[in-house]
RNA sequence: CGGGGCGUAGCUCAGCCUGGUAGAGCACCUGCUUUGGGAGCAGGGGGCCGGAGGUUCGAAUCCUCUCGCCCCGACCA
């Protein structure tokens, strides 16, 4: 049979059987994970720690952070942003042009070459693409401009934890914005927090926005994205119907200043804030029912910053009159591996993940509880067949608990159950990871269900 | 970076105090029995006891140094 590749990955998977899977389930919790989504992760088989706070991903792993950044792009793409790859390795020149170099500290890794020449691993990327701009665009009439990309970063965290929530190497989004003048670097950054509001929701997790600390500038231009997870390195508190909000049926639209600007008052009129910003008396005005508190983890950041990169690097346009004028920035963070953990800290349960059918790695998994039994495979091999790649095939010569347990814990949203009794009578046993609900159908509805 | 802890089989850990040449459970391999929520019996493979140096007739065990990982704090896309 000839590999099918995935309906919604950009990449090309195998046929995936259990049996001959590089996907090593563990019973039992490694010691050096404490926080449930980093015991789940290892346990999963999603990744392996390599060093401290850097890993691999394994191809279960790798499927989910697809996921994420297939999401990630279409909402990017829906709201005009072009992507592109900038290199994890720069010069330090350029971060010496705009002070960064000496000001970062010790959390950029720094890097020699065999010419004695100074490198870096980016942890983000305001220089490079500020470079590239004042390179290319000379004319007021070739912006705005809204550049993204997909890419490794490192951050020399002096103490990594929580598995990939925390780590040092991580996988982000990173976009940044080119606009003419204050108003339209306003829409710039609106039309990115409503593209960041419909890609989480996409993804099963409520991102709850916050207005986050914008320093010299000011203004309510800058926005963290939180979910709430116990490991979270902020106290939060908001209005609950920031959860309820849906973004995906509301029809406001990129290219309409007024929308734009209709979605940043809606945003804005509900209380949330994190612990520094936490103003006591707008928050008892939240009616009761609504408070929502706890610890919250960053997966997103949103800014807007002027000049402040363009200035120092000189990067000038001529404007309409023909005088020379200074394009206004804006850079917007999606952590994509972070995503995985918090994702798995909002939803999980004792016996495992639970994904939401967005990012899970498998949509279902198949589980043939008498492999060698000829009915059993037959109506397995049918059934597998059928999702191209999007489904697990348990065929390893496992007991059944054992099939359950790993399935559990790997949360697939579904699980079609084939054991030798369903198939005597025509059927397929259906399982909902989430709700736990278990029902005996007949094979066409179960695929109907679950495609 | 301050404070604490831990490195022994793939995983979870015992052994270390009181030195005598390496163990358990799970996992893995073979066979038989079993087969709907992590089976049973029998047999088997697998460890430079993180690394280096020292003390000693003898070191997983004692001493020194070193590397790695984890936890608390400060920090944190």
């Amino acid at each position: 049979m000839r590999p099918t590749p995935h309906p919604r990955l950009p990449r090309t998977f195998p046929l995936m059987r259990l049996s001959r899977s590089f996907i090593p389930t563990l019973k039992e919790t490694p010691a050096e994970a404490q926080i449930a989504s980093h015991r789940l992760m290892l346990r999963a088989g999603l990744v392996r720690q390599v060093a401290s706070g850097i890993y691999a991903w394994l191809p279960a792993g790798l499927r989910v952070l697809d996921n994420i950044a297939t999401l990630v792009r279409e909402e990017q793409a829906a709201a005009g942003a072009q992507e592109m790859l900038m290199p994890t390795l720069q010069s330090a020149d350029l971060w010496r042009e705009s002070g960064r170099y000496d000001a970062y500290g010790p959390e950029m890794l720094r890097i020699r070459d065999r010419h004695e020449r100074d490198l870096l691993y980016a942890p983000t990327n305001e220089e490079l693409i500020t470079d590239l701009a004042r390179q290319t665009i000379k004319s007021y009439r070739e912006l705005p401009q809204m550049l993204y990309q997909i890419q490794w970063k490192f951050r020399d965290e002096v103490r990594p934890r929580f598995g990939v929530m925390r780590g040092r190497e991580f996988f982000m989004k990173d976009g940044y914005s080119f606009d003419r003048d204050y108003e339209s670097a306003v829409a710039s950054y609106r039309r990115m927090m409503l593209s960041y509001m419909r890609t989480f929701q996409r993804m099963g997790v409520r991102a709850i926005p916050m207005l986050a600390d914008t320093g010299p500038i000011g203004g309510e231009l800058s926005h963290e994205f939180i979910v709430l997870a116990p490991t979270g390195e902020s106290q939060v508190f908001y209005d609950s119907t920031l959860e309820e909000l849906d973004y995906l049926k509301s029809d406001f639209s990129y290219e309409n200043h007024e929308d734009l600007a209709a979605f940043h008052g809606l945003i804005n009129s509900y209380y949330a804030a994190t612990e520094e910003k936490h103003d006591e008396a707008r928050w008892e005005a939240v009616p009761a029912a609504n408070r929502r508190s706890g610890r919250g983890i960053e997966v997103g950041q949103i800014f807007y910053f002027g000049t402040k990169y363009s200035d120092k690097m000189n990067f000038r346009v001529a404007g309409h009159d023909g005088k020379t004028i200074t394009p206004e920035m804006g850079s917007y963070g999606i952590g994509v591996s972070r995503l995985v953990g918090a994702i798995i800290e909002a939803s999980h349960d004792e016996a495992g993940i639970i994904w939401p059918a967005a990012v899970a790695p498998f949509r279902a998994a198949i589980l043939n509880l008498r492999v060698g039994d000829a009915g059993c495979d037959r109506v397995c091999e049918d059934i597998y067949a059928k999702f191209g790649g999007a489904a697990l095939l348990d065929d390893r010569d496992e007991r059944a608990g054992g099939k359950f347990a790993d399935a559990d814990l790997m949360g697939h949203p579904w699980q079609i159950i084939v054991g030798p009794r369903g198939v005597a009578a025509g059927t397929v046993e259906l399982k909902n990871r989430a709700t736990g609900t278990r029902e005996e159908v007949s094979v066409e509805s179960a695929l109907s269900r679950v495609l």
